[in-house]
RNA sequence: CGGGGCGUAGCUCAGCUUGGCUAGAGCGCUUGGUUCGGGACCAAGAGGUCGCAGGUUCAAAUCCUGUCGCCCCGACCA
């Protein structure tokens, strides 16, 4: 491709809204251009890129038996009610209806659609194992999309669905792609740690995310010093040492509850600095309901002050909770940011305790009174027979610094971006949408399933976050929008003839290159190609051609080397081999 | 959804407090010339519904009201 004929609007400056690395490179070097929050148009420099990660991660997919097709994004909302998604995803999903009024959904990912595809082809165990997949646009109607192209509303996603027969088929699967996303994040250069995550709102039972490290990721990683355990956030467990419970929770020396005044304080914070007490040293009741259907009883969750509840790790023990809105809580006597423990004495309320907030002797916790705290609060005095009967101890809280590993190791903190994520679903939609297949003994058995995404997009950003330097992009070569950029000093006379030949050859040679023929000075030509961040260049001067030799460099690279002009094109062919090869090892 | 900030040329921004001539600068763009190994210089140009609507006023980029959009923090989130 000869530059002056190309799109690649480079710019000196970055909008004042480009606020990451990633976004800012991505509009200077002219990958992307905004459109609105969280939508952007791709431009062919960022479309090659683009396309090039979805070419390795198609041979990768391929090689597992996986077979490509592609669905719509426009899908029947009833679909989406049926496995109950429809409210669960909630503002998140992007609803449309049509002329006649038939509620559709602009698709944020297809359970539902390929589950029904299998649904109407697939009857017999002798169709499975199944492996299909698509790479296409998926919508999000995000609250706040952001981080330029990290968080957007519309996006590529490569997702795979897997059909099995039984459990163990679905876990040789599982594994196989588990490690095809080993190879695919390797080959696109990028770095990807895979991590226990809990499989959240899609359903299912056992889950991994692969997380690129860097500062500008939205998620949290927890990892063990000793390298065994690695979790995000909201999955990471910890070690518990002497687990207590209600029965052998420490009594402190009786003393009566006492009721302190706490106007308008209703946060852990506010509570502190008005009692002047630490909120270690205080007990922080959070209101959840639970179940389905009304009337769905009060969980109240309870942590030390100074931690954080973990929804799914409480749904772990409370079954599926929301918490609950302030209105019909107050109304039954659970005054939001006065609650207390001790509410479960009058109200039926299932208390869920943290073994850190059991392990305070004396605590203060909220006086189930609006702008009233009390002190003094002991788990063994102040809770009543009835009340520790229903209350179970478990690990509800969120894991920070200083906590330990389940196998004791300590655990540390860091950020990054995801970049996929596996998924056993098992039966959750194949029950709900009906799909079953007959089993050799001509039973009707609902198929099991996995999915398995990864987010091409989201590769591209973690690519320029962890390998941009002060010049610009330093693409891996194997997604690299172009692998070669010819810079003739002045595109004219001999320069002009070599770099014309040389271009030629080696697109017959398959490389794809860049031929910068514009009329600009050598400084612009360099910064830009620095910019975009081609890997190799070659650079056609007076002095070198009068010498029968051409300048090959590689991006980020200090010197050039010179290269013979006989045989060019075959020594810089065999560069970009060597490169590529590198990144598959 | 709560809090904060911002909408003036393709990009970065000034002008707004205290209303008043033809709305400015740098970068980018066009034309001509001189240049040519790391974002050149000179000259001449093109380019604007000052986000939109309404209001106040003799007069609005500037003041008032509403509205739309964008960014950040939080809440939320396969």
């Amino acid at each position: 491709m000869y530059w002056s004929r190309t799109l690649i609007p480079t710019a000196r400056q970055a909008p004042a809204d480009a606020q990451i690395a990633s976004h800012q490179w991505m509009i200077r070097a002219g990958l992307v251009r905004q459109i609105a929050a969280g939508v952007y148009d791709w431009l062919p420099l960022g479309w090659r890129a683009m396309q090039k990660i979805c070419a390795i991660i198609r041979q990768e997919m391929d090689a597992t038996g996986a077979q490509e097709l592609h669905l719509p994004a426009l899908l029947p909302a009833q679909w989406w009610k049926q496995t109950g998604r429809y409210a669960d995803y909630g503002p998140l999903l992007f609803k449309v209806k049509d002329r006649r009024d038939t509620e559709m959904i602009l698709g944020p990912t297809h359970e539902e659609c390929v589950t029904e595809l299998v649904k109407a082809y697939v009857g017999s165990h002798k169709q499975l194992p199944l492996i299909l997949y698509q790479i296409q646009g998926k919508f999000r109607d995000e609250a706040r999309p952001r981080n330029g192209l990290l968080r957007v509303r519309e996006f590529f996603m490569k997702d795979a669905y897997s059909f099995h027969s039984s459990a163990e088929s679905l876990h040789e699967t599982y594994q196989a792609m588990y490690h095809a996303y080993v190879r695919i994040f390797r080959r696109c250069g990028v770095s990807a740690v895979a991590v226990e995550a809990e499989s959240g709102p899609i359903g299912g039972e056992a889950s991994h995310e692969f997380i690129c490290p860097c500062a500008a990721g939205e998620d949290v990683m927890v990892r063990s010093e000793d390298g065994a355990y690695a979790a995000n956030l909201e999955r990471a467990g910890r070690a518990i040492f002497a687990p207590l419970t209600l029965a052998t929770a420490a009594a402190a020396p009786p003393a009566p509850l006492q009721r302190v005044p706490t106007p308008g304080a209703a946060t852990m914070q506010q509570v502190g600095q008005m009692l002047g007490a630490p909120p270690q040293h205080m007990i922080k009741t959070l209101v959840f309901v639970a179940g389905k259907d009304a009337p769905r009883p009060w969980v109240l969750a309870c942590v030390r002050g100074d931690h954080e509840v973990n929804e799914a790790k409480l749904r772990h023990v409370a079954g599926s909770v929301e918490l609950a809105p302030a209105e019909p809580a107050r109304a039954a006597g659970l005054i939001i940011g006065f609650v207390g423990p001790h509410a479960a004495n009058t109200i039926p309320a299932q208390l869920v305790i943290d073994p850190d907030v059991l392990a305070l002797p004396t605590a203060i916790a909220g006086g189930n009174e609006v702008d009233w705290h009390v002190k003094n609060f002991n788990w063994r005095h102040h809770l009543h027979p009835a009340a520790a009967q229903r209350a179970v101890v478990a690990d509800i809280r969120n894991a920070v610094p200083g906590d330990r590993s389940p196998a004791g190791s300590p655990l540390t903190f860091s950020k990054g971006i995801e970049l996929g994520h596996v998924f056993k679903l098992g039966t959750r939609y194949s029950q709900a949408l009906g799909a079953t297949y007959l089993d050799e003994n001509q039973q009707a058995q609902a198929i099991i399933m996995g999915c398995y995404g990864i987010g091409p997009g989201r590769i591209l950003v973690a690519a320029l976050e962890t390998l941009c330097d002060a010049d610009g992009i330093n693409w891996p070569m194997s997604i690299a929008p172009y692998q070669v950029v010819i810079t003739p000093i002045q595109y004219e006379g001999r320069a002009r003839q070599v770099a014309d030949q040389l271009h030629a050859e080696l697109v017959t040679r398959g490389v794809d290159v860049l031929l910068d023929d514009r009329d600009q000075r050598p400084g612009v030509k360099f910064k830009d190609a620095d910019l975009i961040g081609i890997p190799l260049r070659v650079v056609l001067g007076e002095k070198g051609l009068a010498a029968g030799q051409a300048e090959l460099k590689r991006r980020g690279e200090k010197g050039p080397v010179m290269l013979p002009l006989a045989n060019l094109a075959a020594a810089v062919d065999e560069r970009v081999r060597k490169c590529l090869a590198e990144a598959t090892l």
